[in-house]
DNA sequence: GCCTATAAATGGAACGTTCCAATAAATCAA
DNA sequence: TTGATTTATTGGAACGTTCCATTTATAGGC
């Protein structure tokens, strides 16, 4: 039934015959009310089909109980699994976060977290939007709404971080293709503007350096980070003239698209080039080859993330310590044989 | 800045030595307010860090610009690309969108649902959970506040949906593997408490009738709409006396699953067993072997839904015609060479 | 019986906006 | 000058909650 304008407490106090204030009570399950009243003004409730108005309440409460995600790139199944793992968190608190969506477009960042703002959310887990600016969150900050970045950072910021250990991650994988007897590497993918890159590609230098493969046998191509990207970045790499034998990319999309475009003439991934991904998303593993990626346990961080925002919420901070997950290294078909016992043909995948 | 309580219009009033009432105007962008005074106000909300607060707002207008977009599952890419394509729509109608997912559970979306509505949102994009209940939106219709379904619907509902000719697109694949020559086929995951799953079955039977496949020839499995569940029916299939030839999939992740399942007992899809997929997600094109699928232009049918809702709010009603969007089958190499003309090795792919 | 302690329910003042009706200031017609 | 008209600005009452301070009812102790 319901009669065309929204039903009010008041409503309901009218046809429980009782006050205001004892349906109030009632809905926050207050322990104050006798459990008969309680049952008679949660019928009237029921019937006059009331829904709450969580913006008036928390006009007095100033506390709401909503949190924001704001995701660069719902698209990309790495950061989809990285908002599951968050909600599993915030589902268990009794908490409904809501996801936004960027866009990998600042404009669009801003307008989205003052959306949020407005809104009245208890806290913020953003990825930021490639080319963030550095101010950004000030005014999020200076509101004293509490914030925590997951899997990307901004470069000089003390709002707390929760990532892989992507410089690691780098080296290991580039570590382990120096190892299978590639002596050419190249870093695939990803823009400067990120800090996350930066880690990466360090990773991937430093790895270069200890290891001795010289500047000059190192090709570092930026790109998108998608499949496109890795396609542009392969067709980039081969137009050289001692083009690379193998390599690192920014993320497994760019894996994707390198993969896709070594097909596309004629070249298998792992016997004529070695790929190796980064972030290890669930097809990883079912890619044809499968894609060998640095594993960050995304939905860990996920939930991770979600916990210290709870943290933070509750002891009223907005500071907090970094996170820096653990990685590990899915070694699979994408990174081939060993080159130095090569003409070996088939066999041997890891 | 910013003292530590929050500061509303009357700090800013202050600040700029106005009433309230003024602030309000210039906040709303009222061109009743001399430039001059417009301009002195809005340095005093910056420079006091003033953030609106929506919810005091909507208790006054009773009505928000914000819309709910419940999603069953974020990790299907299907579903990402539906929500993008929404996102497109309302962020040029100055529309935040927020985005929850259900992780295809009904309580969960019960939960969801009812935080959205206690959020005061103008309207509801909903892809249901599987097995949702009949009066799960009866509440919400109640409240008269514009629903709409996208991809899925409910059996027996008013509620207006948007989504691709699922029965056709059945069909058309279905008849496209009879002309391939099969002749024993398979309908593989999905489960009938979901209507599409109905819509698509139906399409599938009733082109094995017309094209003389007997029921006997036809192995239906239900089945998770996942890759796993893909792999599962595969098994159960392939476990039979006469096994089937070719099988149509409830969707793209279920045939990924397929394939998966196929190459681990060492077949090919496309060469020793047909699969063709249903939505025709981004990666389908990119397998390997890449899926034959039914187009149905997701992002498509999400501008649609975003339109459509749009409209509904504007027109203050509750009501809206369906709309069955066009399906075409993207014909690619997992559905294999023509089997009339077999024995003839390579060659032909669509 | 009265007084006190406890339990249960209540009225009213906030919270931060919007919007109507009213005021004040400026302009114009006579 | 006076009154009418237009242009800018303003006070105050709402909106639907929460929560404090009270009131009212119930029980217990003597």
């Amino acid at each position: 039934m319901a009669s065309r304008a929204k039903a009010t407490i008041l409503d309901i106090a009218r046809e429980a015959g009782v006050s205001k204030s004892t349906v109030s009570l009632v809905l926050q399950g207050s322990g104050l009310i006798r459990p008969e009243t309680a049952v008679k003004v949660r019928k009237a409730i029921e019937d006059v089909g009331y829904v709450y108005n969580r913006g008036a309440a928390n006009l007095r409460k100033a506390h709401s109980n909503v949190i924001g995600m704001v995701i660069n790139d719902l698209t990309n199944p790495f950061f989809a699994e990285l908002a599951v793992g968050m909600e599993r968190v915030f589902q268990a608190a009794g908490i409904v976060p809501f996801i936004a969506n960027t866009a990998e477009n600042p404009v669009r960042q801003e307008e989205v977290l003052k959306s949020l703002m407005e809104q009245g959310v208890a806290g913020l887990i953003v990825s930021p939007a490639r080319g963030t600016t550095p101010g950004a969150f000030r005014r999020i900050e200076a509101a004293g709404v509490p914030v925590v970045f997951a899997m990307r950072r901004l470069p000089e910021s003390r709002i707390p971080a929760i990532a892989p250990d992507n410089h690691r991650g780098a080296y290991l994988a580039t570590q382990h293709l120096i190892g299978k007897g590639h002596r050419r590497l190249a870093f695939f993918g990803g823009s400067s503007d990120l800090v996350v890159y930066h880690d990466r590609l360090g990773g991937f230098i430093e790895a270069c350096e200890t290891l001795g493969i010289p500047a000059a046998n190192r090709t570092i191509v930026e790109g998108e980070t998608s499949r496109r990207g890795g396609m542009a970045c392969l067709e980039t790499a081969l137009a050289a003239a001692e083009p690379p034998t193998a390599a690192l990319c920014f993320n497994d999309a760019v894996a994707f698209g390198v993969m896709l475009a070594l097909r596309k003439r004629g070249l298998e991934a792992g016997a004529d080039f070695a790929v190796v991904g980064f972030d290890d998303v669930a097809e990883a593993e079912h890619y044809m080859p499968a894609l060998t990626s640095v594993a960050v346990d995304t939905a860990g961080l996920g939930e991770r993330a979600a916990h210290v925002m709870l943290k933070m919420i509750q002891s009223r901070t907005t500071r907090a310590e970094d996170h820096i997950g653990a990685v590990s290294l899915a070694v699979r078909e994408s990174c081939g044989p060993d080159r130095n016992a090569r003409g070996a043909g088939m066999g041997d995948a890891a």
